[in-house]
DNA sequence: ACAGGATCCTGGGGGC
DNA sequence: TGCCCCCAGGATCCTG
C-alpha cells in the first residue's frame, strides 16, 4: 500500500516524537514478517539513540547511535505509530520498541508483506540498498538516466515507473497518476517515447509525489501515518480507483485494464496510444 | 539478460 | 447469514 508519499509522511510525523530518544527494550512477536527477525538484533539495538529518521524509495531508516541503522519496509498494509505502552495491542502488532517516556514505537502489518531489519553499520545499509539495486530518488531524476532506462527497455512505461531499480518509491497508484498527468497512455512502449515525452513524464511524477505528500499520502484502506491520521490525497485521484467514473478533464468513462500483473487506471481520450 | 507470472499473507466486499 | 471468489498501496523468486 504504502509509496513513497506515504512513507515520507510516516517518517516526517515520527521524527519530532522520537528522534533523541533511547531505545530501552525491543519485543518481537512469534509470526514471521518478510524477512526473518534476528534473535541477536534486538540485544543491537537496545540502549542505542535514534539519531534521526528518513526514508529511502518504500524504506524507512532509523540511524542509530554508533553508526547502525533499523529499516523497515511496510510492504501492503504495514503501520509505523508511537503508542503509550500501556495502551492495548492492535492484533497483528508485531514489534514493539520501547523508546521511554512511556512510550513505544509499534510495527503493526496484517498482511506480513512487511519487514524490519537491522544493519550493524552504514556499509552493510548501504549495500543492502545495492544489492536490491535500488534506483534513484524521483525527485533527483538525472534526466538523461531517465531518458535512457526507458530506451533501453522493451516493457510498457507502466512497468517501468513500477520498477525500483529505474526509480524508487512509485507504486500502483502514483504510477497510474502520474501517467495521467503526463497523458500518456500506461501501455504505451517505454523506447517508444520521446524526449518531450520522457521529460514530461519525469515531471509529472514529481508534481504528483509532491502534491501527495502535501495531502499526507493516500488512505485507501490501512494506511496511516506516524501520527495515526489518514492521508488526504485519495480525495484527488484522477483515475485510480475510478472505473467508469468521468475523467476529471475530458469527462470521458476511465478506464481499468490489467498491465504489469496490476490494475491500471487511465482515459482513453486524454491518454492516447 | 529480460520480462512476465506466481508467490508470500489476511481481510473486506460483492455476488449468489 | 453464509460461503466463495476476487481484489488489494509490494518485493522477490522462478520460469521460459
Amino acid at each position: 500500500m504504502p509509496e513513497l508519499p506515504e512513507v515520507e509522511t510516516v517518517v516526517r510525523e515520527l521524527r519530532p516524537i522520537i528522534v533523541g530518544r533511547r531505545i530501552a527494550s525491543v519485543r518481537v512477536g512469534k509470526r514471521r514478517l518478510r524477512k526473518r527477525w534476528s534473535a541477536a538484533w534486538g540485544a543491537q539495538i537496545q540502549g542505542r539513540r535514534i539519531e534521526f529518521a528518513r526514508r529511502r524509495g518504500k524504506w524507512i531508516v532509523f540511524d542509530l547511535t554508533g553508526d547502525c541503522s533499523l529499516v523497515f519496509h511496510l510492504g501492503m498494509t504495514g503501520r509505523l505509530t508511537v503508542h503509550p505502552s500501556e495502551e492495548a495491542l492492535a492484533p497483528h502488532t508485531h514489534i514493539r520498541i520501547n523508546v521511554e517516556k512511556g512510550e513505544e514505537l509499534r510495527f503493526n502489518d496484517v498482511r506480513r508483506f512487511g519487514s524490519a531489519a537491522y544493519y550493524a553499520d552504514a556499509v552493510a545499509l548501504e549495500q543492502s540498498f545495492q544489492q536490491s539495486r535500488l534506483g534513484p530518488e524521483p525527485f533527483e531524476l538525472n534526466p538523461r538516466y531517465w531518458r535512457q532506462r526507458l530506451a533501453a527497455s522493451r516493457r510498457c512505461i507502466k512497468a517501468v515507473l513500477l520498477d525500483q531499480t529505474v526509480v524508487a518509491g512509485i507504486g500502483n497508484i502514483y504510477a497510474d497518476e502520474s501517467l495521467f498527468e503526463a497523458g500518456l497512455h500506461p501501455a504505451r512502449l517505454a523506447s517508444e517515447l520521446g524526449k518531450a515525452e520522457a521529460d514530461r513524464l519525469r515531471m509529472a511524477v514529481s508534481k504528483v509525489l509532491r502534491r501527495a505528500i502535501e495531502r499526507r499520502g493516500s488512505s485507501i484502506r490501512n494506511y496511516v501515518g506516524g501520527s495515526g491520521l489518514k492521508g488526504r490525497y485519495q480525495d484527488e485521484f484522477r483515475v485510480y480507483g475510478r472505473p467508469g467514473q468521468a475523467c476529471p478533464r475530458c469527462h470521458a468513462p476511465i478506464e481499468r485494464i490489467r498491465l504489469a500483473g496490476r490494475s491500471t487506471h487511465y482515459c482513453p481520450e486524454c491518454q492516447l496510444v
